[in-house]
DNA sequence: AAGGTGACCGGCC
DNA sequence: TGGCCGGCCACCT
């Protein structure tokens, strides 16, 4: 179950996200070379929910928003983990998401 | 086995 | 300017 080839593809990659630093789900599945699945992405996030080496508060949208967010426990949970590492969030949304946009590095 | 879903993305109206 | 639609691929029932 947790040893999924998709899954565990996704969780090594936003694992590897540094600390106070985003992604999106765009850029992780381009880098596990399915750009079009984005939504895999996310779905391999719903079941990293359990997952503690898997801070999915650093996945975000193409967009910068929070859009995840609702599920997380608290309602702003994900907003104060992402201020925690000092990225700034406005209304769900990340300010200069483009400076904290970390693209994930995948040897071609 | 088939159908439905989804923490998206991009384009079109 | 904002909202709607389709595509896409893997997981779940």
């Amino acid at each position: 179950m947790e040893n999924d080839n998709f899954f565990e593809r996704v969780y090594a990659i936003v694992r590897l996200i540094p600390y106070g630093k985003v992604t999106s789900y765009g850029a992780i599945a381009k880098a596990l070379g399915t750009a079009r699945s984005a939504r895999m992405v996310g779905w391999a996030m719903n079941a990293s929910h359990h997952l503690e080496d898997v801070p999915a508060h650093r996945v975000v949208n193409r967009n910068g928003l929070l859009t995840g967010k609702l599920h997380f426990d608290g309602t702003n949970l994900m907003q104060q983990l992402l201020e925690n590492e000092g990225i700034v969030v406005i209304d769900n949304q990340i300010k200069d998401f483009e400076v904290v946009f970390w693209i994930p590095k995948v040897e071609v």
